[in-house]
DNA sequence: TAATGTGAAAACCTTCACAGCT
DNA sequence: AGCTGTGAAGGTTTTCACATTA
């Protein structure tokens, strides 16, 4: 129907997959915009438009069935296969992250992990070994590494995203409290919750006013 | 010059005082929208824009003044005051949040901590004593609790939602994969980097063309 | 000269409202 | 009767472009 689809869309996409699955769960087979919009609070014209970027999935009188679009959104997300991932810093929160099992549940594999630190190197966490920030590149390409995972110290990221970038890497999700720059078909995800929480306050004290 | 500021532009205004921090740390003391636009890929015009709802900081042919506009920013977003919030859940997650250094090192307090589970109940977590989770409305009226934190599992939080607005909690950074449903006047921020590397698979499936 | 602050224009996103299908 | 899919309308956000000031 078009050739790009919006940001914004793109955002809310996983939204839908994951109120799907929990629908799915609970056992209900058919769902309109306005129900998946209640549990989302995004407005059902908002949902139906957002579908109709990638196909006519729901049925008119009816809604959608859960599994079907579910099915369908997850192909369209590329959710339907395995990604590769590296972790690139194994302090506080690399140890964290890796023992959080979502990540693995919903696909993600982390099969490599590096550290600049020579004490770790050669150990192993979660039965993957630990390699040193030379090796990057070279295990990067081997393995097929489709995401790179940042938690290094905030002066260490943006250089750690030129190494990932360098080798191939085309997705990066950055938990370090910095914005790296990248070049056009690179793509960041940024996890910083104390600019969440920032807004937060923002907001809390306008409402104390 | 107005009223009220788009949610949009609050999203950006945690960035401005991220980059600003750092330029001050590094010792600048002048910086232009189009030097801290090329920091964090934002256009000049929008910074400027974006300022211009809170003020006139810059000054004609010359720029901000880091140490300056930095303050008035965190003035704005109430960061020059210290805000208190409980921590709800003492899972693998719970104690990943309680140990990250970034919260206090910012003005963030975790005052209380709170967990379902009667043998975690009467310890404490770095000094903070973990409490029932039937003690939360009391403690957080009594404690002046701003901001939640919630770190349960996906089936709880809604729940544990809830009973944080009836204890007059009116800031949620919610980290279980789901989208509470809040009114009016209470604010929720939600973390997710299952959500963020969802949106990351769209991209590089697309891009794989 | 260099860069802000800001109306106006352009681009983008959301909502409306209804034809059309089940 | 009920709900989707979608053009068109309406609203919001971004960008442009320039008068203005240091």
């Amino acid at each position: 129907m078009n050739g790009a689809i919006p940001d914004v869309v793109v955002l809310r996409l996983p939204l839908y997959v994951r109120a799907l699955t929990q629908l799915q769960d609970s056992g209900m087979e058919v769902v309109s915009s306005h129900a998946l919009g209640d549990k989302l609070q995004i407005t059902p014209a908002q949902i139906r438009k957002d579908l109709s970027y990638f196909g006519r999935f729901g049925k008119q009188g009816r809604g959608y069935n859960v599994g079907y679009l579910l099915q369908e959104l997850r192909t369209i997300m590329g959710l339907d296969q395995d990604w590769r991932a590296a972790l690139i810093g194994v302090g506080r929160l690399g140890r964290a992250i890796i023992s959080y099992p979502g990540f693995s549940r919903e696909g993600f594999q982390v099969v490599a992990i590096f550290d600049a630190s020579p004490s770790l190197v050669g150990t192993a966490l979660d039965g993957v070994p630990i390699r040193a920030m030379e090796d990057l590149g070279l295990v990067c390409r081997d393995l097929g590494v489709h995401i790179g995972i940042v938690a290094v110290p905030e002066e260490h990221a943006q250089g750690v995203v030129d190494l990932l970038i360098e080798s191939g890497v085309k997705g990066i999700l950055n938990y370090a409290p910095t914005s790296p720059q990248v070049p056009e078909g690179v793509w960041v995800r940024n996890i910083d919750p104390v600019l969440s929480l920032q807004t937060l306050t923002f907001h809390l004290k306008s409402a104390e006013e």
